[in-house]
DNA sequence: TCGTTATGAGTGAACGTTCACTCAAATCCT
DNA sequence: AGGATTTGAGTGAACGTTCACTCATAACGA
């Protein structure tokens, strides 16, 4: 068997897992939900994922990963306060690029984070970095870097939220300079770097 | 049999079922779990909430709107950006006060969200309007309400996640001026209310 | 090149377990 | 006594997982 085939079933047990899972959420959705929407048997998913959960769990540890990767990449170079600000487009747009990985990474951190391994490098890490970045060159406010990351990740991650699920109706990318806007206000000494 | 006791079960129901769910998740709590923990039987629990899902839904449905009001309680009076300052302060005591009705709102928000009757009164509408308020007094920047609301709840959520998942070891309390300091500085135009 | 053998992903019915929910009997309260 | 409430073994459906078998392709020998 070529190594072609043997990817495509892995890549579209993937792809519709991913896109279950950030529908009905981990639990809710049965391998045999999964086996159908990918087209093969529920058999041949043991043969590349020992369980539902070691399933969900390397999903979501591959998202999280390339999330932080990307996030990482968005940033660019440049002071802190620029990076950060293209982070927030960034992630703002990236719900729209792809809703399903966005939901899936919504629904299923709290059943996966647990589950990720110690030592990987997460979003959090990444925004962290930036924000140490920033007070290091002085342009930003010298206090708990990691408390400053979490403001700036939990004010995107709220925002997308809301939006995912109806209640904020205006589009994203909208709200991604009032929100930048108000973090980078809150963040800056107003020096350059 | 007495109101009281009648209560006392009820109570007794709604404290073990907030527990464990705060600790598990609701799906993977069972009946037996709850019944047990609570010291009642199992078909004891189908006289006062006619399912499983129903029992989470109607808790949380409880938890957040009383979040809400304790929140609008929290903040008292005065200028929007003191009233906000005071909603961070309390909402990192809540953690530490209240554990397991935090974690549980954190933990079933993605199930039970989506099923909160439309109308109810939120901890993100008490928010926004405090926003809004500060919008009108000129005390904050004149913005998207529901946006900024997003984002100090989020700020607020996710240094509370971070938290209660071990990876932030700061107590809250200490982090409760840092936090509160970058999203002030951010949201209020400097003008008094 | 052509026939034979080895490989391993894929199949899907069957299995055993789990779990929400039921209901006849027991218990309690007035 | 008689209604209300509680009990917990029982029920049936749903689900994750297994496994004996299939078959397309790769590897090999002459």
């Amino acid at each position: 068997m070529s190594k072609d085939a043997r990817n495509d079933a892995r890549n579209k047990v993937r792809d519709a897992a991913i896109a279950l899972f950030a529908q009905k959420g981990v639990k809710a959705t049965t391998i045999k939900d999964i086996a159908r929407a990918a087209g093969v048997s529920e058999g041949a998913l043991y043969r590349h994922w020992a369980s539902k959960e070691e399933l969900a769990a390397a999903l979501f540890a591959a998202e999280y990963t390339a999330l932080s990767h990307d996030l990482s990449a968005a940033a660019g170079g440049g002071p802190a306060p620029q990076r950060l600000r293209r982070v927030v487009a960034w992630a703002f747009g990236l719900v729209e690029a792809a809703p399903d990985r966005a939901r899936f990474l919504l629904l299923s951190q709290h059943d996966a984070l647990p589950l990720v391994p110690d030592g990987l490098e997460t979003p959090v890490d990444a925004v962290c970095a930036i924000v140490g970045d920033g007070i290091a060159e002085g342009s930003i406010v010298d206090a708990d870097r990691e408390a400053l990351a979490h403001t700036v990740i939990g004010a995107i991650v709220l925002n997308i939220q809301s939006h995912v699920y109806g209640r904020q109706t205006a589009p994203l990318g909208a709200l991604a300079d009032t929100v930048a806007d108000a973090l980078l206000r809150g963040l800056s000494t107003g020096k350059g770097a």
